[in-house]
DNA sequence: TTATAGGTAGACAGATCGGTCTACCTATAC
DNA sequence: GTATAGGTAGACCGATCTGTCTACCTATAA
């Protein structure tokens, strides 16, 4: 792994767990002990990082879900492998992801305004709802598939924060649970 | 109104907009035109302030919910009024809680770990689960009513993070057409 | 009249912030 | 051999942060 990628990494676990405006850029170089210098070689600046941060985790998380999602080809079983999915996450048995901490977009976002860091996190969180749209697309009319994709958005995240802020680790299941009936 | 409730709600603004670590105390004594003296008379520190601002916010936002749903004694009715609540909230048409800007207590969680602010905003959160639990209760059995009461919970957070980071002013109007099928 | 409470204005301290820079140290490629 | 890229260590700069403190200014109540 290349000091770029450690400092990602490691700024990642950082922004994740404490914030972004309470980690130290001097915090994250004791953490990998890389020297300043390297850092700002690779990066103009914590804003710079931060979007490469950015980037990373919409990468994985996108990896992760996606490739559970794509071993089915029917909808409901799609948005099934979804929730599934959530209840790994909620429940620290995905590897790849850290431990669960909520969601890193939405608290990105909540430490910014007007910002360009607002647009990276709506696009990640846009990017599942077309996945969702054009999964459902194929056994729906458009409407239909739009109305169920937004459905299926508030119910994932509604999940997210009570498993997070609710302390509800079986948030998951219960979001499925609801989400099923549209199929009905 | 007192120097005191003048820092609270001027805090409140701030934070609520800009996050907590964003925003200094120079910048709050700036805005309302208040002594630095004064601000450490009244608060201990800067913490102090913003717990005084979270229990500000908390009573604020239960006075407001919670008076619209009083005004019904149906389970159904009651809830129907909460997320019509919302959708006022999301579209800005409430005078009393300011421009919709997600949820304060979901953004300032995110800014603290293990720390006594993350306490406050849960405690908040449940409030509104008991609430809707002890509305539920009246009408369907122990097990029955605290299903449904987190299912509610699930949809009003869901359609908080849709209406904010997904930018979608109907998400309330979403989430109770998914909340009236659990009445059925 | 005078004591007290609550206010203003702002200098100041000590820490920390993001970011720059110098000086030096390897590897590898040509 | 030597140029180049990428690394370390850490001093340093200017700005900003929270919090303290002095000095002075009212208004009110005893």
């Amino acid at each position: 792994m290349t000091k770029r990628d450690e400092l990602i990494k490691t700024a990642f676990e950082l922004f994740y767990l404490n914030g972004v405006h309470s980690v130290g850029i001097n915090q994250i170089l004791a953490e990998t002990g890389v020297a300043k210098k390297t850092l700002y070689t690779h990066f103009a600046s914590k804003e710079a990082l931060l979007e490469a941060v950015i980037a990373y985790r919409d990468e994985r998380f996108r990896t992760w879900i996606f490739g559970l999602m794509d071993q089915y080809s029917e909808a409901e079983t799609i948005v099934k492998a979804m929730f599934d999915g959530l209840d790994d996450w909620f429940n620290d048995r995905v590897d790849s992801l850290m431990s669960f901490q909520g969601c890193f977009f939405v608290k990105v976002n909540a430490e910014f305004v007007q910002h360009r860091v607002n647009d990276l996190c709506f696009e990640h969180k846009q990017a599942i709802v077309n996945y969702l749209l054009s999964a459902l697309s194929a056994e729906y009319g458009e409407d239909r598939a739009r109305t169920m994709a937004d459905q299926v958005a508030l119910l994932k995240e509604g999940a997210i924060t009570q498993a997070y802020l609710g302390k509800d680790r079986q948030a998951a299941i219960k979001a499925w649970h609801m989400a099923k009936t549209l199929f009905r």
